[in-house]
DNA sequence: TTGTATGCGTTATCAG
DNA sequence: CTGATAACGCATACAA
């Protein structure tokens, strides 16, 4: 039985589509009578409203657009479109997912996808051209950048990666390491996008510089690592964390502590540190950063969580509020914060 | 600007909308002219078909709705997905994905959702209720079950488990492994469902004992933990794995191996040996099952992969010639294998 | 409090 | 080869 309309309910119950539809909405005046016949002749024949009839009436889908990155390899993305699903639904929606790998060509090809299908906004987790997010405004979609901003073309809710970078960086200061080392994002080879001012990687990275400032430790060229996060081709995807850190523990003055600007990295560098036959923490301390991995590694990962189910449902909400009123509301500036498990400790004697 | 209408292009070109209609499908007689012009249109005014429109007059709105367990809990939920959607995108469809998170209630909202937007067909991994299932079939929409069967009430694509759980168990044996462990879900507490005949769980059980007999080796049910595969409250989702592992480690007599029926329990098994100071594989060998975290983990997990990609490709392709011919293609049983990686060694002496 | 009528943007069926 | 025209299922302005 395919799904009986709204005009069958309405002959069923004796009465008209309109009166039907009123009783739907909940709203506009109906008789109790009314009310309760067409209650029961949808209850009959199990009615339910067909979603594109009144989308297309309406001109409104009650569907966004989620453009996500590598989401079979970093878990981060996954968090984010899940959350923002979850406050979706909660609303009404449904969310339309399209994983663009980093990818211009395949990014397009998704938003052409999201525009015939009419979404009524689209979220980027994260955004790769420019010129693709043009498209969306050129129809009239509204678009909101999430995590970080990789276009001036269209808004963003990002992450403060200071304040948890810092907080990781005093925590190692305190627990006496003086040989810090940095693995992370190349900010010339991600993020730098097209929007200016200093990106994540940016961020990151001054953190890592003024953490060590603020504990009175020098500098050291020969234990900063960067490059890139992971690759999409390679099967074990922590390897680049897994290679920085191999060269790392060659140094004749090794570092007590590696700061790793993402879990996948820390995994690898997990994995480096322990085929090394040494210890974490107790030869060398780790950190990471998102919180995804960390709690399934071994020795569960001390890592600078980022707020995945804030932007998500903050990020949710605000292009609801796009559509709505046509105006974006204030975008907070979203903490991130350390959490501490079992993969740092005291630095060695 | 809103985008425009194919009645706007057939202005523009001076055609009828019929014509248009037909340059757009490629199908019928056009006039070399007449093409020209309405090519020329669409371009100019940046016409993109109103997918919403198409599928109410179709009565098809070239959508699929995936429901999913523990989305953001276990990564193979997703890769099952992501391919799903890959090979759904190759044929014009997009996916709708749902989460139940095991949960009755949740799945029922997922399909009601699933039902009101016109999905033209299902496909479940995995599914909960019977009652659920056969809310699509009253509604006239094809559902097939992807990795296990949990009801009789939609066919399924499975996944031999057996073949690389033997694998697992001949590869430990042939390391030397006398004492291998079973840590893996409890076929009472897990898969059930409502379908005849030996569940996923009974099958890597089942593997576990034969692989025993086959190597000779004598059953010790203190070697067999079974339960949960994780939690989906408790933070570290590995938990359920490193209990049993503890509890493993504490016998008198305690295994030399032990093989997970799921990478995030072995995660957390890993977790245990390395807070014992034991070494894997030097003292322990250890082997997972699904290759969803295997290569991040330290060190990185052997493991019995599940064909995550051919779960979602061929799953799409199924339920798309269920939709096109209303008839279900044979279904295959898919090979699980296992995939040999750094966590399996020798058996101490 | 209720019903009638029109249109949302396509596709498909007919004539021409 | 082309153009009217009628649905698809719902929402809403307007009348009653």
């Amino acid at each position: 039985m395919k799904s009986a309309t709204l005009m069958q309910v309405a002959e069923r119950a004796g009465v008209s589509t309109a009166t039907v539809a009123r009783v739907l909405k909940a709203q506009g005046y109906v008789s109790d009578d009314a009310r309760a016949r067409v209650e029961a002749a949808v209850k009959a024949i199990g009615y339910r409203p067909n979603a594109m009839a009144r989308s297309l009436r309406q001109r409104r889908s009650f569907t966004i657009g989620h453009m996500l990155d590598a989401i079979i390899v970093n878990p981060f993305f996954v968090n984010v479109a899940h959350w923002a699903e979850e406050e979706a639904l909660d609303h009404g929606y449904k969310t339309f997912l399209f994983n663009h790998n980093g990818l211009a060509e395949r990014e397009r090809i998704g938003i052409e996808r999201f525009i015939e299908r009419r979404v009524d906004a689209v979220l980027f987790t994260n955004a790769v051209s420019t010129d693709n997010v043009r498209l969306l405004k050129a129809a009239g979609i509204p678009a909101l950048q999430l995590e970080r901003s990789r276009t001036p073309a269209a808004p963003a809710i990002r992450v403060d990666n200071t304040v948890g970078a810092l907080q990781a960086m005093a925590h190692l200061a305190g627990l006496g390491h003086r040989r810090i080392a940095f693995i992370g994002g190349d900010p010339e080879l991600i993020g730098r996008g097209e929007t200016a001012g200093p990106t994540v990687e940016d961020d990151r990275l001054a953190a890592y510089g003024a953490g060590l400032a603020a504990a009175g430790l020098p500098f050291d060229s020969a234990l900063l690592r960067l490059g890139k996060y992971y690759s999409l081709s390679e099967s074990g995807s922590g390897s680049e964390g897994y290679h920085h850190t191999r060269a790392l523990l060659a140094l004749a003055d090794r570092p007590t502590a590696i700061f790793a600007t993402c879990d996948i990295l820390a995994a690898g560098a997990l994995q480096a540190v322990y085929e090394a036959g040494l210890r974490v923490p107790d030869d060398i301390s780790v950190i990471g950063f998102d919180d995804t991995l960390a709690a399934n590694l071994t020795p569960q990962l001390t890592t600078v969580a980022q707020p995945m189910e804030q932007l998500g449902r903050i990020g949710f909400r605000a292009v609801l509020a796009a559509i709505e009123t046509g105006a974006w509301p204030e975008q907070p500036l979203l903490p991130s914060h350390l959490v501490l498990r079992r993969s740092t400790g005291p630095a060695p004697l």
